[in-house]
DNA sequence: AATGAATGAGTGTTCATTCAT
DNA sequence: GATGAATGAACACTCATTCAT
């Protein structure tokens, strides 16, 4: 049980680390079981194909990820601190392993379609957040998706800058300001539901 | 000339729509000249190899869409409506094609370090008019890479949203929305961290 | 169509001698594209994988065999003159080809299920005259499946002690003596219809 | 030693069984031991190799059987008995087990070959009680070793019948014409071609 | 320009076999 | 004797690429 776990664990961190670097169909299997230093075939004792292996590596972490920022959220008394607190965590999660958020980034399309039905992914959770804050009127109400997509998008584009190096600091450092900045888009404003007509919005 | 224009571009359209259905990796030479109505040969008259095809189709078209929006931004008076231009620009580039876009998207990572340095993105037109918006004092002084990221995320992904079927109404429906939440994200707000709910738009 | 055909048939001529003389899970697609003279990859663009090459080997051959000995039994009056038509007609067979007959008798088990229900097999061709000679009182009634079994099963353990060696001459040369037999078998005695209980044949 | 007897005998069992249903090259170490109930390493503290018990099973299966046609024969007087015990313990063996008999048929073609030259195999005894009736004239004398194995083929073929449904009854219901139509085959006729239906049995 | 048969390196995967426990 | 994780040499198969036509 030692030694299976921590072979696992190594075939996680290589193949977490070669698809970063080279991207998951440039990687081969040779390629992560040399770098966890098993031979080729003692992969298959752990994941059952290549596929597998993406698969279980995504929707784990990815899914594990949810609860985090769910339990984050969860304890707060605000629609404020709530979204303050989930980004604070995600930015804790990026600086202490960026490749796994890198990971999680490069492969999510091709894998988002296999997620069952009814899995809670970090994206529902923070629409729900968004659509609680909305309903108490924390929030002007407008289209829940529309503004759950935008404050993810802002994180997530920021920590990409920081993987592309657009950004020199942790991404830490920016969470005063991310969080901020979300909330003005989220709280600022009169409430416009959306698609909505009327336009003209020169003061 | 017109018959190797419309075989390229029945190439590139081909292609296109394989790699947003099945991926990069997942679709073959073959599949592409198939779909395309040429031979596998045929293609290498056009194509030199399957990765200067990704290539070339990403750059170009990652290029243009930064030109199309420095164009859009170019003859507005103000920030605000130079935010607007690019967001409704982006809007109508995406309902207009949505595949490129798509192809754009998961294509990136891989693609985007193979840029030359000096390339003009569609993220330094972004940049470039938050960072004048700042300096001109239309909107308060921040980390001006960090806005850019924002604004920038906040509308990609709403866009990835419509493309995964988050959102039901064409992307256009939601642009006056979107400009609106990307001013109160750049615009709100005096300090980094602003914990009161009041906001005023210009400042 | 010229090289295609010709690729062909040294691919189909490399995989019957190698199967023959190692076995078929013996021999890998590697050393029949050696042996054909061209690249493994190339076998590809005439079988799509291992094991359609095997099948169609075997159906082909033994579905033609099936005619040729049909063709040969046809033009008889009588039906000790078909049986002999026949069996006459497999030593030649074999004697022009044991490699084909040896294969066809190696991978028969494996392959015999997949033929189609409706599929005319030399079996039934010979079954079909069996039975025919016995409705027509050429012969006496008894099992036509039976009796077409021990017809079949001499003739071709003949040829199979001819593989092993334990033959000297060839086939045909004990093609009257078979025929001989097979005919004695069919013919010889009275009716028994089997099975039947009564036993003690001694005299 | 009783433990490791049964052991034994389950991965024999097992591994006939797999062998009959899927073929030997289809079948691997761990389906063997697996269905066995032990584990894969554990096979090979009762044989040395995957051929080791493919050739193991086969030859001392193969082998005893051939003391026990020998030793059915040897009590009879006649050779019209001898046939007749050796048809009927051939039926008696296959239906009390036909799977044992499957493999043997399968994997006849590349074991034979490996038996030692002394060997005594159930064709050689067959073959001994033709060829000792041809010396005593207890049959025309013709080609021993043809008339071995257009006997054997006949009943042979029988049970290919009965292994692929062709036949319906239990092999032994058929003993009777079996004996029949070999001693028919021996015993009938003086010359080789024999185009007159009358016969006696005994010359 | 176009074709499509051919190439051959490389991939994911299997599996007989070994060996530390 | 038994276990089962690990090995590593195959293997079938794919596919970007070439080239004679």
């Amino acid at each position: 049980m030692r030694d299976s776990t921590s072979t696992r664990e190594r075939i996680d961190r290589a193949a977490l680390g070669l698809f970063v670097e080279r991207g998951v169909a440039e990687t081969s299997i040779r390629d992560i079981a040399q770098r966890a230093g098993i031979a080729d075939g003692a992969l298959y004792r752990h994941y059952r194909s290549k596929d597998e292996l993406v698969w279980q590596l995504f929707s784990s972490r990815y899914l594990a990820f949810a609860e985090t920022l769910d339990g984050l959220q969860l304890g707060q008394p605000t629609a404020e601190r709530r979204l303050d607190a989930m980004v604070r965590g995600f930015c804790a999660f990026f600086d202490r392993d960026w490749e796994l958020f890198a990971f999680l980034l490069i492969v999510q399309h091709g894998q988002l379609a296999r997620l069952s039905e009814g899995a809670r992914t970090p994206v529902d959770i923070v629409r729900a957040v968004v659509a609680a804050a909305m309903e108490r009127g924390e929030v002007p109400a407008r289209d829940a998706d529309l503004a759950a997509a935008m404050v993810i998008g802002a994180v997530l584009q920021a920590a990409t800058f920081k993987i592309y190096g657009r950004l020199p600091a942790p991404l830490g450092d920016y969470a005063d300001e991310l969080a901020a900045g979300c909330w003005r888009l989220l709280a600022g404003g009169k409430a416009a539901h959306s698609p909505s007509p009327e336009r003209s919005r020169t003061p």
